[in-house]
DNA sequence: CTATGTTATGAGACTTTGTCTCAATTGAAA
DNA sequence: TTTCAATTGAGACAAAGTCTCATAACATAG
């Protein structure tokens, strides 16, 4: 068996270092600022490659745990929503063990984005602020 | 035709009070918390309401616009990454009507997060923070 | 270098979330 | 009460992503 060059995949602990995620990692160099998976499948294809659409898939999340690429934007399952009445605009701590979320309010957060919009000419309409992380009950256990 | 009691349902500018929207209201009134289309659904079906689900996704924009409700997260179609070498994290302002993104860095706003993190006890893993809003190429057209 | 066991892969079915169409119904206003 | 545009239900459709399972490819021990 003929071994290919597998020199530009790094190691990924617990991985093994195969031809499929080497081309999967080389279309992904090869692409300019941020992607989806289906932008990565699509460049894939037309570059001849037959990795299927579900290696793409299998293979992202491999690739962020080696910290080879970084979660931009993740999809939630679904829109959010809630009543206005419980509003007063708020941001969310995240607990990534237990799913349970804590609200906030800065005002100064508030005041520091309007200088950032300001900077950029932008006109804010609305912002989310996600912190993700384990809150105090996961960080114990 | 017999006037069943709309009372409950607010106008909305340039929308009919109907039974359904009603219905969905009082179904979100009567729940706690965030809640997502689905969730609304299976709540509405359990009562043994006949509303589809296309009514359910037509009312809640609605809702949003007539500022019913608040779209707390919302969901983008799909998952974005980018290659770690353009790291060095940063945010993103999102224009809401061409779609093109900003990134920006604020130690800042950075430092303002840990500070809050540490007032609740949460490990902060990362974050995002995506302001919406109009950019300064649509804003001038 | 080869055998062996484990991990990875492709193909396509399936799921979930959301959108769209179109005929039938309903609200509102005259 | 009539009239007509807005709304609705049903189900087809679409997009993003997951899962299964038979087959293929790694890794490593011999």
């Amino acid at each position: 068996m003929k071994r290919k060059n597998l020199q530009e995949m790094p190691a990924i602990e617990g991985r093994r270092r195969t031809l499929v995620r080497q081309e999967i990692l080389t279309a992904i160099n090869a692409m300019e600022g941020h992607f989806d998976p289906q932008m990565l499948y699509d460049r894939l294809k037309s570059e001849g490659s037959k990795v299927s659409r579900a290696s793409v898939y299998r293979t992202i999340p491999i690739l962020v745990e080696g910290g080879i690429i970084n979660e931009v934007e993740k999809t939630e399952k679904h829109a959010h929503y809630e009543k206005v009445t419980e509003n007063k605009h708020h941001d969310h701590l995240i607990c990534l063990r237990c799913g349970g979320t804590i609200e906030f309010y800065s005002p100064t957060l508030e005041m520091l984005q309007d200088e950032i919009c300001q900077k950029e000419c932008f006109r804010r309409v609305r912002h989310s602020l996600e912190i993700l992380g384990l809150c105090r009950e996961c960080t114990e256990k």
